[in-house]
DNA sequence: GACACAAGGTAATTAAGTGAGACCACAGAC
DNA sequence: GTCTGTGGTCTCACTTAATTACCTTGTGTC
Protein backbone atom coordinates (compact mmCIF):
# COMPACT_ATOMS: atom_id res chain seq x y z
CA UNK A 1 0.00 0.00 0.00
CA UNK A 2 2.14 3.40 1.61
CA UNK A 3 5.33 3.86 -0.59
CA UNK A 4 5.32 7.63 -0.37
CA UNK A 5 8.53 7.03 2.64
CA UNK A 6 11.11 8.17 0.31
CA UNK A 7 12.34 11.11 -0.54
CA UNK A 8 16.38 11.63 -1.16
CA UNK A 9 18.02 13.06 1.88
CA UNK A 10 20.18 15.39 -0.24
CA UNK A 11 20.95 16.26 -3.56
CA UNK A 12 24.84 15.42 -3.35
CA UNK A 13 24.93 11.55 -3.70
CA UNK A 14 21.81 11.70 -5.98
CA UNK A 15 24.13 9.65 -8.53
CA UNK A 16 25.45 6.97 -5.35
CA UNK A 17 21.68 6.21 -4.93
CA UNK A 18 20.79 5.61 -8.27
CA UNK A 19 23.10 2.73 -8.11
CA UNK A 20 21.37 1.22 -5.37
CA UNK A 21 17.63 1.95 -6.93
CA UNK A 22 17.70 0.52 -10.00
CA UNK A 23 14.56 -0.68 -8.52
CA UNK A 24 11.92 2.43 -7.36
CA UNK A 25 11.81 3.08 -3.47
CA UNK A 26 9.40 0.98 -2.98
CA UNK A 27 10.09 -2.19 -4.96
CA UNK A 28 11.48 -5.30 -3.56
CA UNK A 29 15.38 -6.22 -4.29
CA UNK A 30 16.02 -8.65 -6.47
CA UNK A 31 17.43 -11.63 -4.36
CA UNK A 32 20.04 -12.41 -7.01
CA UNK A 33 22.05 -9.41 -7.84
CA UNK A 34 25.23 -9.83 -8.56
CA UNK A 35 26.37 -7.33 -5.73
CA UNK A 36 25.22 -9.63 -3.41
CA UNK A 37 27.08 -12.14 -5.30
CA UNK A 38 30.24 -10.18 -4.60
CA UNK A 39 29.67 -9.00 -1.38
CA UNK A 40 29.13 -12.70 -0.39
CA UNK A 41 32.71 -13.46 -2.09
CA UNK A 42 34.52 -10.32 -0.59
CA UNK A 43 32.62 -9.94 2.67
CA UNK A 44 34.24 -13.47 4.12
CA UNK A 45 37.02 -13.54 6.50
CA UNK A 46 39.85 -13.94 4.42
CA UNK A 47 39.69 -13.16 0.80
CA UNK A 48 40.35 -9.25 1.14
CA UNK A 49 43.46 -9.97 3.14
CA UNK A 50 44.06 -12.73 0.30
CA UNK A 51 43.67 -9.78 -2.80
CA UNK A 52 45.71 -7.38 -0.98
CA UNK A 53 48.66 -9.55 -0.34
CA UNK A 54 48.35 -10.75 -4.09
CA UNK A 55 48.12 -7.00 -5.05
CA UNK A 56 51.51 -6.70 -3.85
CA UNK A 57 52.67 -9.49 -6.66
CA UNK A 58 52.52 -13.11 -7.37
CA UNK A 59 52.89 -15.30 -4.04
CA UNK A 60 53.17 -18.54 -3.45
CA UNK A 61 51.15 -20.94 -1.25
CA UNK A 62 53.39 -20.37 1.97
CA UNK A 63 53.97 -17.20 1.22
CA UNK A 64 50.85 -15.86 1.44
CA UNK A 65 50.26 -18.00 4.70
CA UNK A 66 53.32 -16.51 6.19
CA UNK A 67 52.04 -12.77 5.22
CA UNK A 68 48.65 -14.05 7.25
CA UNK A 69 49.39 -15.56 10.22
CA UNK A 70 46.20 -16.56 11.52
CA UNK A 71 44.98 -17.87 8.64
CA UNK A 72 44.43 -21.70 8.70
CA UNK A 73 46.12 -24.27 5.64
CA UNK A 74 42.00 -25.28 5.29
CA UNK A 75 40.85 -21.75 4.93
CA UNK A 76 43.75 -20.80 2.97
CA UNK A 77 43.13 -23.52 0.22
CA UNK A 78 39.38 -23.06 0.43
CA UNK A 79 39.39 -19.52 -0.32
CA UNK A 80 42.17 -19.32 -3.30
CA UNK A 81 39.96 -21.79 -4.88
CA UNK A 82 36.88 -19.85 -4.87
CA UNK A 83 39.36 -16.82 -5.55
CA UNK A 84 40.34 -18.75 -8.65
CA UNK A 85 36.46 -20.32 -9.30
CA UNK A 86 35.08 -16.44 -9.88
CA UNK A 87 38.73 -15.68 -12.15
CA UNK A 88 39.87 -13.16 -9.43
CA UNK A 89 43.07 -14.99 -9.23
CA UNK A 90 45.39 -17.69 -11.20
CA UNK A 91 46.98 -20.73 -9.80
CA UNK A 92 50.01 -21.98 -11.62
CA UNK A 93 51.76 -25.10 -10.59
CA UNK A 94 55.72 -25.03 -11.33
CA UNK A 95 57.12 -28.81 -11.44
CA UNK A 96 59.86 -28.21 -9.63
CA UNK A 97 61.06 -30.91 -6.66
CA UNK A 98 58.54 -30.50 -4.54
CA UNK A 99 56.05 -29.10 -6.80
CA UNK A 100 55.37 -25.11 -5.48
CA UNK A 101 51.95 -23.46 -6.68
CA UNK A 102 51.92 -19.56 -7.46
CA UNK A 103 49.08 -17.33 -7.10
CA UNK A 104 48.46 -14.49 -8.92
CA UNK A 105 45.64 -11.71 -9.39
CA UNK A 106 43.97 -12.44 -13.34
CA UNK A 107 43.48 -8.76 -14.99
CA UNK A 108 39.94 -9.24 -13.33
CA UNK A 109 41.11 -9.77 -9.93
CA UNK A 110 43.28 -6.39 -10.40
CA UNK A 111 39.83 -4.24 -11.13
CA UNK A 112 39.04 -4.77 -8.03
CA UNK A 113 41.70 -3.33 -6.46
CA UNK A 114 40.16 0.10 -6.62
CA UNK A 115 36.84 -0.73 -5.31
CA UNK A 116 38.11 -2.37 -2.22
CA UNK A 117 40.39 0.48 -1.89
CA UNK A 118 37.67 2.81 -1.77
CA UNK A 119 36.52 0.97 0.68
CA UNK A 120 39.83 0.73 2.74
CA UNK A 121 40.08 4.27 2.96
CA UNK A 122 36.88 5.27 3.94
CA UNK A 123 37.33 2.43 6.80
CA UNK A 124 40.59 4.25 7.96
CA UNK A 125 38.85 7.60 7.56
CA UNK A 126 35.73 6.12 9.60
CA UNK A 127 37.07 3.80 12.09
CA UNK A 128 37.46 6.79 14.57
CA UNK A 129 34.29 7.93 14.26
CA UNK A 130 32.49 4.25 14.74
CA UNK A 131 34.54 3.80 17.54
CA UNK A 132 33.29 6.70 19.70
CA UNK A 133 29.59 5.95 18.64
CA UNK A 134 30.06 2.24 19.35
CA UNK A 135 31.22 3.68 22.95
CA UNK A 136 27.95 5.96 23.42
CA UNK A 137 25.85 3.61 22.31
CA UNK A 138 26.90 1.10 24.97
CA UNK A 139 27.14 3.44 27.45
CA UNK A 140 23.28 4.60 27.28
CA UNK A 141 21.90 0.64 26.26
CA UNK B 1 62.65 -15.66 6.51
CA UNK B 2 62.35 -15.53 2.46
CA UNK B 3 60.10 -12.68 1.54
CA UNK B 4 61.43 -12.05 -1.81
CA UNK B 5 58.56 -12.84 -4.00
CA UNK B 6 56.76 -9.72 -4.02
CA UNK B 7 57.18 -7.40 -6.69
CA UNK B 8 54.43 -5.72 -7.98
CA UNK B 9 52.36 -6.22 -11.37
CA UNK B 10 51.83 -3.44 -12.79
CA UNK B 11 52.58 0.61 -12.29
CA UNK B 12 48.88 1.43 -12.89
CA UNK B 13 47.59 0.44 -9.52
CA UNK B 14 50.58 1.58 -7.47
CA UNK B 15 48.56 3.66 -5.34
CA UNK B 16 45.95 1.25 -4.61
CA UNK B 17 48.60 -1.28 -3.00
CA UNK B 18 49.75 1.07 -1.17
CA UNK B 19 46.51 1.02 0.51
CA UNK B 20 46.51 -3.01 1.19
CA UNK B 21 50.14 -2.11 2.45
CA UNK B 22 51.05 0.02 4.66
CA UNK B 23 52.53 -3.53 5.77
CA UNK B 24 55.35 -4.42 4.16
CA UNK B 25 54.60 -7.56 1.75
CA UNK B 26 55.84 -10.16 3.45
CA UNK B 27 54.78 -9.01 6.94
CA UNK B 28 52.24 -9.88 8.66
CA UNK B 29 48.90 -8.09 8.73
CA UNK B 30 47.51 -6.76 11.80
CA UNK B 31 44.00 -8.51 13.16
CA UNK B 32 42.25 -5.25 14.59
CA UNK B 33 42.68 -3.31 11.73
CA UNK B 34 39.47 -0.98 11.29
CA UNK B 35 39.84 -2.72 7.73
CA UNK B 36 38.29 -6.23 8.79
CA UNK B 37 35.75 -4.20 11.04
CA UNK B 38 34.07 -2.94 8.24
CA UNK B 39 34.31 -5.85 6.59
CA UNK B 40 32.32 -7.45 8.80
CA UNK B 41 29.67 -4.86 9.01
CA UNK B 42 29.20 -4.97 5.52
CA UNK B 43 30.23 -8.19 4.29
CA UNK B 44 26.81 -9.51 6.61
CA UNK B 45 23.56 -10.35 4.49
CA UNK B 46 21.25 -7.59 5.02
CA UNK B 47 23.27 -4.39 5.46
CA UNK B 48 24.27 -3.13 2.30
CA UNK B 49 20.37 -4.06 1.28
CA UNK B 50 19.26 -2.26 4.06
CA UNK B 51 21.91 1.46 3.67
CA UNK B 52 21.04 1.04 -0.35
CA UNK B 53 17.29 1.18 0.69
CA UNK B 54 17.48 4.04 3.31
CA UNK B 55 19.65 5.90 0.95
CA UNK B 56 16.38 6.70 -0.93
CA UNK B 57 15.40 8.21 2.08
CA UNK B 58 14.24 7.81 5.54
CA UNK B 59 12.10 4.49 5.59
CA UNK B 60 9.73 3.31 8.78
CA UNK B 61 10.81 -0.38 9.61
CA UNK B 62 8.17 -2.01 7.70
CA UNK B 63 8.98 0.31 4.92
CA UNK B 64 12.03 -1.53 5.06
CA UNK B 65 10.47 -5.07 5.50
CA UNK B 66 8.20 -4.39 2.17
CA UNK B 67 11.04 -3.36 0.24
CA UNK B 68 13.09 -6.13 1.23
CA UNK B 69 10.86 -8.49 1.45
CA UNK B 70 12.99 -11.81 1.96
CA UNK B 71 14.39 -10.30 5.19
CA UNK B 72 12.91 -12.04 8.65
CA UNK B 73 11.87 -9.40 11.44
CA UNK B 74 14.39 -10.55 13.48
CA UNK B 75 17.16 -9.77 11.47
CA UNK B 76 15.90 -6.49 10.82
CA UNK B 77 15.85 -5.28 14.48
CA UNK B 78 18.95 -6.99 14.79
CA UNK B 79 20.88 -5.38 12.08
CA UNK B 80 19.32 -1.86 12.41
CA UNK B 81 21.10 -2.01 15.83
CA UNK B 82 24.13 -3.15 14.83
CA UNK B 83 24.06 -0.29 12.23
CA UNK B 84 22.78 2.34 14.92
CA UNK B 85 25.77 0.74 16.99
CA UNK B 86 28.43 1.92 14.89
CA UNK B 87 26.77 5.59 13.97
CA UNK B 88 25.68 4.28 10.38
CA UNK B 89 21.65 4.83 11.17
CA UNK B 90 19.47 7.12 13.45
CA UNK B 91 16.68 5.71 14.80
CA UNK B 92 14.09 8.67 15.89
CA UNK B 93 10.39 7.06 17.64
CA UNK B 94 7.39 9.23 16.85
CA UNK B 95 4.75 9.11 19.37
CA UNK B 96 1.69 8.05 17.11
CA UNK B 97 -1.41 5.91 17.97
CA UNK B 98 0.82 2.98 17.18
CA UNK B 99 4.11 3.95 17.89
CA UNK B 100 6.11 4.21 14.62
CA UNK B 101 10.01 4.21 14.04
CA UNK B 102 12.03 5.94 11.38
CA UNK B 103 15.22 4.95 10.88
CA UNK B 104 17.69 7.14 8.59
CA UNK B 105 21.22 7.47 7.51
CA UNK B 106 23.30 9.93 9.68
CA UNK B 107 26.04 11.89 7.91
CA UNK B 108 28.84 9.32 8.80
CA UNK B 109 26.15 6.85 7.06
CA UNK B 110 26.41 8.89 3.97
CA UNK B 111 29.68 8.77 3.62
CA UNK B 112 29.82 5.27 3.16
CA UNK B 113 27.13 5.20 0.15
CA UNK B 114 30.19 6.31 -2.47
CA UNK B 115 32.58 3.51 -1.55
CA UNK B 116 29.81 0.99 -1.42
CA UNK B 117 28.53 2.28 -4.91
CA UNK B 118 31.83 1.93 -6.50
CA UNK B 119 31.57 -2.07 -5.47
CA UNK B 120 28.22 -1.74 -6.72
CA UNK B 121 29.22 -0.75 -9.84
CA UNK B 122 32.12 -2.91 -10.11
CA UNK B 123 29.65 -5.83 -8.96
CA UNK B 124 27.33 -4.67 -11.84
CA UNK B 125 30.61 -4.60 -14.50
CA UNK B 126 31.86 -8.04 -13.89
CA UNK B 127 29.13 -10.18 -13.06
CA UNK B 128 29.05 -11.97 -16.33
CA UNK B 129 32.63 -12.24 -16.22
CA UNK B 130 32.28 -13.50 -12.88
CA UNK B 131 29.45 -16.23 -14.17
CA UNK B 132 31.54 -16.79 -17.24
CA UNK B 133 34.87 -17.79 -15.01
CA UNK B 134 32.28 -20.13 -12.84
CA UNK B 135 31.13 -22.33 -15.67
CA UNK B 136 34.48 -22.65 -16.92
CA UNK B 137 36.13 -23.82 -13.39
CA UNK B 138 32.90 -26.14 -12.54
CA UNK B 139 33.22 -28.40 -16.19
CA UNK B 140 36.90 -28.46 -15.64
CA UNK B 141 36.61 -29.65 -11.55
C1' DG C 1 -15.27 -9.95 21.38
C1' DA C 2 -12.01 -11.37 17.65
C1' DC C 3 -9.13 -9.48 14.57
C1' DA C 4 -5.08 -7.01 12.60
C1' DC C 5 -1.23 -3.70 12.68
C1' DA C 6 2.72 -1.18 14.61
C1' DA C 7 7.59 -2.38 16.15
C1' DG C 8 9.55 -5.11 18.22
C1' DG C 9 11.31 -9.32 21.95
C1' DT C 10 12.54 -14.30 23.05
C1' DA C 11 13.60 -18.95 22.39
C1' DA C 12 14.75 -22.88 19.90
C1' DT C 13 16.53 -24.69 15.82
C1' DT C 14 19.30 -25.01 11.75
C1' DA C 15 22.87 -23.70 8.58
C1' DA C 16 27.12 -21.84 7.61
C1' DG C 17 31.76 -20.35 8.54
C1' DT C 18 36.03 -21.25 10.86
C1' DG C 19 39.75 -23.73 13.19
C1' DA C 20 42.91 -27.69 14.90
C1' DG C 21 45.14 -31.34 13.78
C1' DA C 22 46.08 -35.72 11.46
C1' DC C 23 47.43 -37.53 7.15
C1' DC C 24 49.75 -37.90 2.21
C1' DA C 25 53.40 -38.01 -1.48
C1' DC C 26 57.73 -36.72 -2.80
C1' DA C 27 62.43 -34.84 -2.56
C1' DG C 28 66.64 -33.61 -0.32
C1' DA C 29 69.48 -32.92 3.84
C1' DC C 30 71.62 -34.89 7.89
C1' DG D 1 66.38 -43.77 8.00
C1' DT D 2 64.40 -40.06 10.13
C1' DC D 3 63.29 -35.15 9.58
C1' DT D 4 61.83 -31.05 7.13
C1' DG D 5 59.47 -28.32 3.45
C1' DT D 6 55.56 -28.09 -0.12
C1' DG D 7 50.83 -27.91 -1.10
C1' DG D 8 47.51 -29.79 -0.23
C1' DT D 9 43.04 -33.17 1.69
C1' DC D 10 40.11 -35.02 5.36
C1' DT D 11 37.53 -35.30 9.59
C1' DC D 12 35.88 -33.46 13.86
C1' DA D 13 34.61 -29.84 16.86
C1' DC D 14 33.46 -25.20 17.71
C1' DT D 15 31.53 -20.61 17.04
C1' DT D 16 28.60 -17.43 14.51
C1' DA D 17 24.96 -16.24 11.62
C1' DA D 18 20.39 -16.75 10.19
C1' DT D 19 15.63 -18.71 10.17
C1' DT D 20 11.27 -20.03 12.20
C1' DA D 21 7.72 -19.55 15.31
C1' DC D 22 5.36 -17.60 18.88
C1' DC D 23 4.73 -13.56 22.53
C1' DT D 24 3.87 -8.39 23.86
C1' DT D 25 1.40 -3.68 24.29
C1' DG D 26 -1.83 -0.67 22.69
C1' DT D 27 -5.16 1.23 19.44
C1' DG D 28 -8.61 0.82 15.89
C1' DT D 29 -11.94 -2.05 13.09
C1' DC D 30 -15.90 -5.11 12.15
Amino acid sequence: MGQGEAKVTAPAFDATVQLFAERQPGQPVDPQCPVRDVLDRIGDKWSTLILGTLATGPHRFSAVQRAIPDISKRMLTQTFRDLERDGLIARTVFPTKPPSVEYRLTPLGVTILEPLASLVRWANQSHAAIRDARQAFDKVV
